[in-house]
Parts: structure tokens; sequence; C-alpha cells
RNA sequence: GGGGCUGUAGCUCAGUUUGGUUAGAGUGCCGGUCUGUCACACCGGAGGUCGCGGGUUCGAGUCCCGUCAGCCCCGCCA
């Protein structure tokens, strides 16, 4: 029997339940435990009438997360005793036999946390994570977590995927984020990378004849992590042969809805809308719009340039745009937030930022002299703009402004409260297929070197490569980016011209894609899919900001596991083994 | 690599602004009382490397420098 379960069907039946001591209130002569195991609590009742004397006796010494098995009757309480804040408040167990099965020593934090009470430190929790992950908070989180990964295998295998498993010792790739290296001992000075994603070999799966693919993939990334980034991560991980984006899109969201459906008896809204990269950057200024947020950024430059207002003016001189954001009831906020707005657009990197208030009496704020009796009607009847209302402006060049907005968009609506209920799911679509490199300006893929450019021939994409679109796709929750991917690039003449445009050498390209691109020379099938990261959306099913609370052993911001103590130092003998040396190392092995 | 916040009893925190007698509270722990509690209540007790190292000072939890750890953010990362 399990503690969570017991109600009042059992009442007057005889069962055994084992858990460990919640919390223990000792009324001298009556005695009551709540017993706690995966499912939940129940009321122990130790009593004279019921209970031999030497349980009694027993049950005066038990301490907090001791492990009891009991053998009871299955009472209902006295009403005046009925807690209607416990699912099993209505009953209690009558205890006859008990055995401490193990007893625990005083507790470095404690399970049973006292409501209003803070949890202990994140460090500390991380150091004793067993206790941690009793509390029911954290195990509510992997229980979901478990529904969710099962009804996403269910809902894949449904739909005809197979689950293949790749290797988690593989090949370095250049690309991307910094690889986990584990060095070889039979091959001293050559070295395996653990998997940043199983990119490559879900492609050659494809070409395998494994038309629908899927895997529940752990994913390794040696990079600085944040809340929202672990060194090691679940992606669920899909790819499908023969296919655009509606059948992408659409297996992704068959999934998810079977995914919310089990776990959380939710229906979401399907299809999802789609956007484009363009209009996501237009008109919120970010890649992954919020769109509880409904306020849009407008092109403003028509409207209040050519006025004589130099930041402007200036800016539309060297090419840029002023754009801005009409803040509804902006006008309520200070002075001094006001002038935290200019702060916040420069540290998104813009030079900074504009408002301007509207009030009946007319316009006030930095902007002000931008706005005569033209420019404010136009404001107000074409963009809404009325008193009380606040509008914020970037002038420059897009990809100063872009960020900047995007910024302020969503502070001010966090800080003015309009940030709407509910779940916004968007596919952002067409991304680019190259960005240029913030420092050298040399184009560099922005999803990966195998994304299948939109409608271009391959002389036009070595002419002019920053206008290619690419068949990119992002999956955004909300704000936060869920899954990514890409309808891919099986046409080797475009795939030439994308490594040519990227800078490499034939060389270059044989070493570190040569199987994949001598894969594809041998029948390679149109495919395309996409890698959902679990951890997160499974965040945001429970409602909380850290991925440290949905992985049970997380490592902290430091990559460190304070439970295990990982990394830790090993024997000179094991690196001699692999033929390494540490640099820094004095000392008899030291040069 | 950079910026910010935090570090005092097993745990959560106050005390640091303005240096000064014996560093406090709640909770947990230990002992006791209690036959219907549910964060049980009540009485008593133990418990401190003020993260660590150095400096300033007659005197440092408090000021200065360094360092370690945790968290948040930028860079980085799809």
């Amino acid at each position: 029997m399990a503690c969570g379960r017991v109600d009042g069907d059992w009442t007057g039946r005889s069962v055994q339940l084992a858990g460990w001591v919640h919390r223990r209130r000792d009324k001298g002569g009556v005695k009551f435990i709540l017993l706690r195991d995966r499912t939940g609590l129940v009321q122990l009742a130790f009593e004279p009438e019921h209970t031999p004397q030497r349980v009694m006796e027993a049950a005066s010494s038990l301490n907090p997360e001791d492990v009891l098995w009991i053998r009871g009757d299955v009472e209902s309480r006295p009403p005046e005793a009925v807690n209607p804040d416990m699912p099993t408040g209505a009953v209690e167990i009558r205890v006859r036999e008990m055995e401490v099965l193990a007893s625990s020593d005083p507790l470095p934090i404690l399970v049973a946390i006292p409501p209003g009470e803070d949890l202990p430190s994140e460090e500390l929790r991380l150091r004793h994570r067993v206790l941690d992950l009793r509390r029911p908070e954290l195990q509510r989180n992997f229980v979901v977590r478990h529904l969710a990964t099962n009804a996403a295998r269910a809902a894949l295998a449904r739909q005809g995927f197979l689950e293949v498993e790749t290797p988690f010792l593989t090949r370095r790739t250049p690309e991307g984020a910094r690889d986990y290296l584990v060095p070889s001992r039979i091959h001293h000075g050559e070295f395996y990378a653990l998997p940043q994603s199983p990119q490559l070999y879900k492609q050659l799966l494809m070409v395998s004849g494994f038309d629908r693919y899927f895997q529940i993939a752990r994913c390794l990334r040696d990079e600085d992590l944040r809340a929202d980034r672990q060194p090691e991560f679940t992606q669920i991980d899909v790819e499908m042969a023969f296919v655009g984006e509606d059948d992408v899109f659409a297996a992704c969201e068959q999934m998810l809805v079977d995914m919310y459906a089990v776990t959380l008896d939710r229906a979401i809204p399907v299809p999802f809308p789609r956007m484009s990269w363009a209009e996501a950057m237009e008109s919120y200024g970010t890649d992954k719009p919020d769109l509880r947020i409904e306020w849009r950024i407008h092109d403003l430059s028509e409207v209040l340039g050519g006025r004589g207002f130099g930041i402007i003016d200036g800016a539309l001189a060297d090419g840029g745009r002023a754009r801005g954001i009409v803040v509804p009831g902006g006008g309520s906020l200070s002075r001094s937030r006001l002038d935290a707005i200019n702060d916040m657009a420069r540290a998104a990197g813009a030079r900074g930022a504009l408002w301007l208030k509207c009030t009946d009496d007319g316009y006030s704020g930095p902007a002000a002299r931008a706005v005569d009796e033209t420019a404010g009607a136009r404001l107000q009847a074409e963009y809404g703009l009325s008193a009380g209302d606040l509008l914020v402006l970037v002038a420059g060049p897009d990809s100063e402004s872009s960020p900047a907005l995007d910024v302020l968009r969503r502070q001010l609506g966090t800080e003015l409260g309009a940030a709407g209920e509910g779940e916004h799911w968007i596919w952002v679509t067409d991304f680019p297929l190259f960005e240029a490199d913030p420092e050298t300006g040399a184009p560099a893929a922005s999803h990966h070197p195998f994304t299948m450019p939109v409608d271009v021939t391959a002389a036009e994409l070595l002419a002019e490569p920053f206008a290619v679109r690419s068949r990119a796709y992002d999956l955004v929750l909300n704000g936060t980016e869920l899954a990514s991917g890409s309808i891919r690039c099986h046409v080797p003449e475009l795939q030439r011209a994308i490594l040519e445009v990227l800078g490499m050498t034939a060389e270059q390209v044989d070493a570190r894609f040569g199987f994949l691109l001598e894969a594809f020379r041998y029948g390679v099938p149109p495919h395309g899919g996409f890698a959902l990261g679990l951890d997160r959306l499974i965040a945001m099913m429970v409602g909380v900001s850290s991925l440290r609370d949905v992985i049970a052993f997380p490592k902290t911001t430091a990559a460190r596991g304070l439970m295990e103590g990982a990394p830790s130092a090993v024997e000179a003998d094991l690196l001699a083994d692999l033929g390494l040396r540490l640099a820094d190392a004095g000392g008899a092995d030291g040069d």
C-alpha cells in the first residue's frame, strides 16, 4: 500500500505501509507521525487503546527521516480531527506493529520544510541532493518529467518513428560549442568528443533509410552555464525523410499535444502560428518574441525624421532608422525609471534610448523636439499614442536598435503588467542562412552548415550570401526557444557553395564532414527534423525557472557536481596510461 | 574572461551603514511535561573558525586587499 493512496474506501482494513518519518507530533499519551513515500503523506496514530506498549515506546524515539514499516488499521478520523488540507486527511492508520528499517542521523537540511520557511541555500541543496530530492515539490517535477517523456516516446512511436541510439564517444566537430574531450588510451594524442547533439548521426540515419528517427538524447557542451543552461542536457531529437516544414511541424505539434494532454491534462492550440524571422526582428527585435506582450516595434523614421532633431536625423543619414514602441499607460513611470530606459538601451548595445510622454497638454521628454503638429497627429492616428502613454525610441542601425527595443519591450512590459496570461507558441521561420561574424564580418552558418537555402542557385548564393534565407526554424514559447531545426541541404552543388562561402577548403571540408558528404553521394533522401530541449520544456510545464529543479543531479554554474565532487583530480599513473601530463603539475612528473 | 549579489549556530536570517563589554532571533537538536495533534503546545539546555588568508587599528563579524564557494547576468553557447 502507498501512503498517498489511503482513503475512505480502505476504512476498517488492515494495511502495511513503509516510508519515511516526515513529521512527528508527540502529545505524550498519544502520538502522531506523518509517514511519507513517493505518493504522499498519511497520518499514523499511536494510541494506548490500539497500539502495543512496546510500539508506543519505540515511537517516542523516532526521528525525522527514519525509515519505517508498519501494520495497522485504516480508520476515519474523529470529525473534529479531519484535515481538509491533506489528501489523506479524512483517515489515519491505527498502528499495531512497527519496525524501524533504518534510522536517520540529524539532518543537514530539512526535508519537511515548514510553510513560510525559505529553502536552504542552493549550495546545500546540491551538496545534500538526496535529501533535497525527497521534498514533494521536487518529486512532482520528476513525475511530470517521466510522464512527459513517456508521452513523447509514445506519440513519436505512434507516428512511426524509430528510436535509435547514437555514439557518445564521437569525433570532434569544429562547428558550434566547445567539446568535452575524452583522451584515447589506445591512441595517445587523439581524443574522442562527447556529442553536442546527434546532428550528423541522425542525418546519416536518414541516408541509411531509417526514414523516421527519434532519440531522447543527452547532449554535452563545454560552455559557461546559466539558470537555463547545463553542461549536459536532454533533447528530443527527431529527423524525417521525404518531408517539408509542414510535416516536421505537424510531427512536433502532435508530440507536444500528447505530452501536455497526458501530463497536465491540458490542450494546446495547434497548429502553432508561424512568423518569419524578418517579421520577428522587425516587430519584436528578437528571433524569439514573447507574444504575451502585445506591444510591437514600429518604424517611425518617416514620421519623426527630417524635423531637425539631430539624434534621429543623424541616424537616418547613416542608413539607420528610428524605431519605437508605444507603451500604453507608460506616462505613469517615474523620472528615475525613465532615466533607466536610456541605461537599459545602452547596456543592450544601443547608443541610447529617447522617450516621449504624451499628456493632455502635449509632449514632453527628450524626444519631444522631434514631434511637431503633423508628427503628433500621425503618432496618434497611426500608432495609437494618446494621453498617458509613453513612446520609447531608439535611433540607429537595426543591429543596435533591435536588441535594445527587445530588452525595453520585455522589461517595461513586465514592469507595467502588460504580459498577458497563457502560452504563445510560434514557429519562427526563414532565418538567414548566414550571419556575419561579429569580429571579422565573415559569413558564419546561422543554424548549421547543412541547412537548405530557400529558392536560390549556387551562383546566387555565392554572389550574395547574406541575402539568402534558409529553411531553418525555431519553436518559441513565451520568449523561450524550445526547439529548433531545419530542412537539410541534400543538393551537392548548393552544399559545396555553402561550404565555400564559409571559407572552408576542400581539405578542411573533407577532414571535418567527409563522412557525411561521402554518405550523401550514395542516394540521400530529402530530409529535415528538429531537436527540442526537454529540460526547458519540463521547467516550463512545472513552472520553475532553473533547470536544476528538473534535473536530478545537476551541476553548479561552475560546472561542479557538489554531491559527488566532480570533476576531480586523478592519479598520475592514469594520466600516464592516456599519454597525458599536466602542463602546470610541478614535482617529480614535471619538466 | 568580465560585472553584480551572497557567505554569521545543523538550517533560515538579524547584526556590517557609524569598529568598542559576554555575537542574537526563529527553527532544528538534546532533556522534561502533555490522550486528538496536524508548522502540536509548554519548560529547560547544548550549540559559533562571523567562508578562508593577509592588512589597518589599542581593538575587526563590522574598514582595506587578496582568495574560495554559491547564485544572477554579459561574453560564450542553438
